[in-house]
DNA sequence: CTGAAAGCGCTTACAG
DNA sequence: CTGAAAGCGCTTACAG
């Protein structure tokens, strides 16, 4: 490449100081119109590359936030952050994407290099075990975070995530409305408050339509789709097995159901499933599966205008915004053959 | 925040000159142990945070390596991108993910900010419509480019990719051995090297085998599992019905095998499916699927020590990789009613 | 409406 | 082994 061009090679060029080159390109009114044309001109000829590492140097202002999740190529989380995008695309701001995969190295190290980058903001939903003292020392050192999905108590940052425990207690009074009276609960952890909130959802759900939940009908641990399929086997091992089984998410549920077919039992025919996300696929699953929209793109838009209303200035409120959650009935749950309706039936 | 904490602090504090201090964080052998140990325990105490703004600006080296593809959520993508981002860490790079989705203008504003950033290097799954003059521009202007996943005829950039012609060859050639006569093919474009290559190994497959393709045995477009989904649709149209089913992807061939068993299809049973990429889901899908298992973490760890050897000083040989695929024969194509083996059946 | 000058926080020859 | 000084390419008061 040739020489590198610069404001102080644009300013040469047309006799001008780099001050006046440098508010033209922004548009600022306090230039020419003329010599700001003159300007705009010469650096599109010349190639000018904007430097911005020399302009945040100098403003401490980036224009990067980091957005960083357990694990982008999971559904639940692809579609939050097809929403954050959106947003901060249209706001201009760069958006630095990282999975932590639950590794607290690997988020502290991320945190690390946008604090080194100078970085605006974060938006996080944190790993497992995440301290509050991990986000304070981002916030003392200017950077103001926004969590996703999942909250954490006693750390005055805002969340956005789903009302899980009552989106989950939605999903049993649906199951239960059906005549079931066994109804296992597969996945999740209770290391998130995800986990925990849909758990309580389920148990008091039962309680509230009088089942008492045996142990057994409680299978911690599955997160993504093999190990949904993984889990059947311990589920086929129950005595007296449930009639029903609610998932923690889609992604468990739909690793469930093709557990159950592998072992000749018909998901919605022989065992209730449903799930939890919505995800693009629970509609087209076989059978279609019924499961409860969590409003993962009203969490990233909100989640990201709270971060650029951070900013602007405003003070943070510390909320937690719980989104509600709607239940989508399939026949996944209901039995029925085909995909429309939720036909009761024993 | 307190007062910021930068070279000059620790300095200071330690009566030494910000020369001594950078350095002494850098390692460098130049520096007196017990100076340099004074220097971190104070770096230390004081929280002090690199400013990689001012490093970067001085020594035009970001430690940022943009990664671009169609979409992080596609778990093809995926797989790709976990094995770069293994690599990258490794190297200490910062990993700046972005979604083209097919769009130039996105693809082009992503470029840009890298070359505003000073990014050290791009690994780009290009665009549809991407033209070599792109990929000058980047870079003639000092942003070393690597292709993934698809490869630009004429642009003298490395890529890394796999056969796809060879694989698709694999799979025709496997379900005329069943002794399929009538193969269908859906999914894909012509607008990428990936759709092109995949089209034609099916096109010589069947020549090969002297079977000639029916023009109604080609459903163009579908790329993702809903629209796999509602290919379907087209499929049953088809008079004289093909007797098996090529996918251009598992995620096509997946929303495929919903579409049929949706219409009471059994796939596998009735209509022999097969997909290609080998993802994680294929082989617990039900019925488990028949694929080309793709080099997906290959392409990824080749592309990534190539940008890195670029980084490194090395020039580019502008090689297009071809890595061989592997054909995984399940039971979506021979019909068994089991995962494991492969049965012929006609 | 335009220009001269300082400074953001580093690193890098160069000198000692 | 350590220090003084210049400079990366911007933006921002300030002056005119």
């Amino acid at each position: 490449m040739a020489q590198k061009v610069k404001l102080s090679t644009i300013a040469d060029a047309l006799g001008l100081s780099t001050a006046t080159v440098s508010l033209a390109l922004r548009d600022s009114p306090l230039v020419a119109d003329v010599t700001r044309e003159a300007i705009k001109e010469k650096a599109r000829a010349l190639g000018y590359i904007y430097n911005r590492r020399a302009a945040s140097l100098r403003t401490s202002r980036s224009g990067i936030v980091g957005v960083c999740v357990h694990d982008v190529m999971n559904p639940f989380y692809g579609e939050i952050l097809k929403a954050i995008e959106d947003e901060l695309d249209r706001r201009r701001q760069t958006f630095l994407l990282c999975n932590h995969y639950d590794d607290l190295a690997k988020q502290r190290s991320f945190v690390d290099t946008l604090l080194q980058l100078g970085a605006d903001g974060l938006i996080l939903s944190p790993a497992l075990g995440t301290s509050v003292d991990e986000l304070s020392m981002a916030e003392e050192n200017g950077l103001p975070v926004t969590l996703i999905a999942r909250s954490l108590e006693g750390s005055g940052v805002s969340a956005f995530r789903g009302d899980d425990r009552y989106g989950m207690g939605l999903v049993v009074d649906h199951l239960a409305s059906l005549g079931h009276r066994s109804i296992a609960y597969i996945g999740g952890t209770d290391a998130t408050s995800t986990g925990r909130d849909r758990e309580a959802g389920w148990v008091e759900a039962l309680a509230r339509v009088g089942i008492r939940p045996r142990p057994e009908w409680r299978i911690e641990g599955p997160r993504d789709r093999h190990s949904g399929f993984d889990a059947v086997r311990r589920f086929l091992a129950i005595p007296e097995r449930p009639t029903a089984i609610a998932c923690f998410s889609d992604l468990v549920a739909l690793g469930v159901m093709y557990g159950l077919a592998r072992s000749g039992i018909r998901p919605g025919a022989d065992v209730a499933v449903s799930g939890y996300d919505d995800i693009d696929e629970a509609a087209i699953a076989m059978p279609p599966l019924t499961t409860v929209a969590n409003g993962q793109s009203e969490v990233g838009r909100r989640a990201a205008d709270a971060l650029l209303a951070r900013l602007a200035g405003q003070p943070s409120d510390g909320r937690v915004v719980l989104i509600r959650p709607e239940l989508k009935i399939r026949s996944s749950s209901t039995g029925a053959a085909s995909a429309a309706g939720g036909r009761p039936s024993p």
